[in-house]
DNA sequence: CTGAAAGCGCTTACAG
DNA sequence: CTGAAAGCGCTTACAG
């Protein structure tokens, strides 16, 4: 409790090696005789020393720093993967270090050079759609910063990336209401820019296939992602005849506008209409009935993509740079069997209440 | 583009002066030949130049780097933070390093001091309930660490705060319902433990008796912040034979909590009952009817912090240390006019929906 | 298996 | 107003 921070000089001292010897413990370099390597561990326990991020970078190859990049994100979106990110950081003596760009800008590139010629971090993730952006990319090659691109339109050889398969959670979960009866089932899409969009259409048209379920495109409306143009596609697909006994959403707040415009026709979730969004967004838990959804590993893309970085910084194998990582489809009480086979005949009958209230949790 | 970064030499040759005359310029120093300055200027505009924060650090004082720990945040509320920081520290040519901790980790101490000695930050700001952990904080001031608490439980001396007034902003929300008519206005607390829960509580106090309404203590109810207990609560004050009018919940999970229980019961919101909440989270608009609430100025607490942090770090004055930033009270479609004076006699008649659909905005 | 020397790119005193 | 020297705390070659 000194008033300074303990150096490698002090650690070398007191353990009667030079400070190289101590600087190989420290990174765990071979070629140290185990009786040493116990010995400095221990000076270095009793004296609570700590490297310094500065000296090490300096003098060094490493920063022991990694940036996480992103552009206006989903505030559960940046939670989640941020959350991963700084846990595998802490195991790996690593630190985040966040910055926000502004993806139209012209100079987004100069903003990124900015950030790596000042810092050096080891590595950056860059989250959509910055992982789509060319000249963010451009950038980043050009300093030799290593990244990792998460959910990338496309994958780039050599350049890492982790995702997880939006198509075939897509597939799963209208293949879910596939099973629960329903066959007339809605789908809003997502805004046409964005990747994901496609992806998730195509596997409900996948899913549609394989049941050998005849295609419906009035069924299909467009949609951007938000709250207000699920209402409006709700409201599109609610009025029509043969309305849809089901309606899947490209994500949850377009999920929500279904399930708000459905509730004000009175149209009873799920019993008369099952609901599915796209994403398990902290809002899915927070309305009755809770939305059927997937869940995106968000955490654990974020996870492997501090992993793909430090295993570089340290010249290891990475192994596989393109990683897709497991979703999850969480049932909850928006989706139900189908009503059974009498055509709907245009408004129906009943109130907003579910035919049997669940239970409060 | 050649290979290697330009260095401090390299500006210092170009422009004729010495390493120490463009150390100079980069800090802004003063006593600097303004011609001497301009060409120093032009020189780094050409080079591109960028100094190393790890050489500045080592060397100098300052780290440029401020962190920001946080324990289980909802994802609003870190993302808010977060959004409002990182630009500030860009704006000041600083950056922003994350953490995120375990608030109940016996070994919290040691967590901050490893971030501490390794990164050397010039600052740190700590949210809620990293601002009231006795622990932290003695480890940021055994490293001598400057901090901003963030909506901490109380103001400490020459400890620098940033908050919002929880208790005006729920006197005012309260304000509203009554001047709304209201004179049967539930509240639901939030989580005990928690230092808002009791001044958002205050608020409600303050504004029944501003208005002379007389306490019903039945009309008060426990929660905890959580989605669950605002369903419980609404239970309970809605099965009452006078029921309340109104609920005022503690924050926005409750208050949806409130909602989706009303709308199960057939209860018109908010033609029969008005609901309002408090945070202003991403879920309060994806509801309807939309959420009256709080908005809490989470970027720009975060703001403030950093510019507190950056403030200390030049060795500037940083002006008043215990900062409280306005709030904005949201007014949206959950609230409305109290019914007119007929007893409630129990069951209510009537849908789940609203007298009059707004507008799908 | 271990160590002495040089150097990473800046800032801090200190001179003039 | 400007600069030459020392040094921050590490790692990188290079020796032995």
């Amino acid at each position: 409790m000194s008033g300074k921070a303990p150096t490698i000089i002090d650690v070398a001292r007191e353990a009667g090696v030079s400070i190289k010897t101590v600087s190989r413990v420290m990174n765990q370099e071979p070629g140290v005789n185990s009786e040493t390597r116990g010995q400095v561990l221990s000076v270095i326990t009793r004296l609570n020393y700590r490297p310094q991020q500065s000296a090490r970078s300096l003098a060094g190859a490493r920063s022991f720093l990694i940036g996480l990049l992103y552009y206006d994100p989903s505030a559960d979106y940046i939670a989640g993967v941020q959350q991963g990110a700084t846990l595998r950081c802490r195991e790996a003596g690593y630190h985040l270090v966040v910055e926000s760009l502004d993806d139209d800008a012209p100079d987004i590139g100069h903003q990124v050079d900015r950030v790596v010629s000042a810092l050096r971090p080891d590595g950056m993730i860059l989250t959509p759609p910055l992982s789509d952006n060319a000249q963010v990319l451009a950038a980043l090659r050009a300093a030799r910063t290593p990244c990792v691109l998460v959910s990338p339109a496309q994958e780039t050889e050599g350049v890492a990336s982790v995702r997880m398969d939006d198509q075939r959670a897509a597939q799963e979960i209208t293949g879910l209401l596939l099973a629960l009866g329903h066959r007339r089932i809605g789908f809003v899409k997502g805004a046409a820019d964005q990747a994901a969009s496609k992806l998730r259409y195509q596997g409900y048209l996948r899913a549609l296939k394989a049941a050998q379920v005849p295609l419906d495109k009035d069924l299909i409306v467009p949609g951007d992602f938000k709250f207000d143009s699920g209402v409006a596609a709700a409201t599109q697909l609610l009025a029509r005849k043969a309305r849809p006994t089901a309606i899947f959403a490209s994500n949850d707040d377009m999920a929500l506008g279904v399930l708000t415009t459905a509730q004000r026709m009175g149209i009873a979730v799920p019993a008369e209409l099952s609901i599915a969004g796209f994403d398990d967004s902290p809002a899915a838990v927070l309305v009755w009935p809770r939305l059927t959804t997937v869940h995106q590993p968000k955490a654990l893309m974020a996870r492997t993509a501090v992993e793909l970085l430090v295993a570089a910084s340290r010249g290891d194998d990475p192994g596989q740079l393109h990683r897709v990582l497991p979703h999850q489809v969480v049932v909850r009480e928006s989706t139900g069997a189908a009503p059974v086979a009498r055509e709907s005949t245009g408004a129906a009958p009943g109130s907003a209440l579910p035919a049997k209230p669940g239970p409060g949790r």
